[in-house]
RNA sequence: GGUGUCGUAGCUCAGGUGGUAGAGCAAUGGACUGAAAAUCCAUGUGUCGCCGGUUCAACUCCUGCCGACACCA
């Protein structure tokens, strides 16, 4: 058999952790998470990191491993998983295991990502500004000027998007779209999809519960412990950018870990509406 | 017991000189090429509390009843 990447995917609070555990012990692998939030060393019971005893089951990878003070991305995972999963290979493994939540991740890793330049950080700070100062509106002139094609195309009330495009188009001098290739990345290994999936409503208990438990281990402190940095894209976060608005006087506790729940369930729906297009998921129902 | 206000979508509430109704949130569906736990889009039939009356026509006006709240006893 040649080497074989089984990704263990589903919604957030299906239970992706212990399965993945076992799968891995089975195949002799790591765990290879691929979760865009459990990746900063900052978070811990908010993002539902694995526990001590889980992390010391098996030798993980990508969790806890950076910083929220240094921006990361689904192109940064790209590269890093990549080499690693390289190396894995070259070690001898023969089946490797990644999991996570994280649809855009997955996506680069099984598809890739074009390579597309990025603006710099003054440069987005200013297109930001413009969006949030005038509107989004203010933006299209000079992204219909620049590329027509990615104008005619994306969905131009999404602000994100328009200056994502913008930014790759100021700095390359060339249209956003002209990076495109349209076909999907090579990958020297096969890829086993496992999508876990529960009846929506037990899911959505399962958020509501988890959520009750991550406020009795001290989510609370430990959102507190993290206002310093708020500032930080990373900390658009479930589970935090709430409790910052509770500290904010904004709303009171209870209202945001409803907030908390409610949040985390649209997460989970988005998630399951990302995947749904996916033939090549081979779905469990857990029961 | 009396008086008053209210009773409209799962929730909070709009509305109409009488022509069977609409917002926000929820819910559901969708998009997604370096912020992705982000960001964005679409979808609103419900005995207008119940029984009767007036009317060509009542959710809208009127009688009564039930329920909630407030005030007075």
């Amino acid at each position: 058999m040649g080497r074989k990447l089984v990704i263990i995917l589903g919604p957030t609070a299906v239970g992706k952790t212990d399965y993945s555990i076992h799968a891995a012990l089975e195949a002799g692998s790591p765990v290879i998470s691929c979760d865009s939030r459990q990746i900063f060393k900052e978070m811990s019971i908010g993002t539902a990191v694995p526990s001590k005893a889980q992390l010391a089951s098996v030798r993980h990878y990508f969790i806890q491993t950076n910083s929220v003070t240094q921006l990361y991305s689904a192109g940064q995972y790209e590269t890093d998983a990549l080499s690693l999963i390289e190396s894995l290979f070259a070690h001898g493994h023969e089946t490797l295991v990644m999991t996570g939540g994280s649809c855009f991740y997955i996506d680069a890793i099984c598809n890739g990502l074009d390579d597309v330049p990025q603006g710099d950080s003054s440069l987005r700070a200013s297109l930001m500004a413009k969006l949030s100062s005038e509107g989004v509106e203010s933006l299209w002139p000079d992204l219909k000027r620049l590329d027509p094609e990615t104008f005619a195309s994306i969905e131009l009330s999404n602000g994100q998007r328009v200056v994502r495009a913008l930014e790759a188009c100021i700095v390359s001098g060339k249209p956003f779209s002209s990076f495109k290739k349209g076909r999907k990345a090579r990958r020297d290994f096969a890829i086993e999809k496992i999508g876990l999936t529960r009846p929506r409503e037990e899911l959505y208990s399962r958020i509501n519960k988890r959520v009750d438990i991550m406020m009795e281990e001290g989510l609370l402190e430990e959102a507190k412990s993290l206002l310093p940095y708020r500032e930080y894209t990373a900390m658009q976060t479930v589970g935090y950018r709430e409790l910052f608005s509770y500290f904010d006087g904004q709303c009171s506790l209870d209202e945001a870990v409803s907030l908390i729940k409610l949040n985390t369930r649209h997460y989970a729906k988005r998630q399951m509406t990302w995947w749904r297009r996916d033939p090549s998921i081979l779905w469990k129902t857990i029961l």
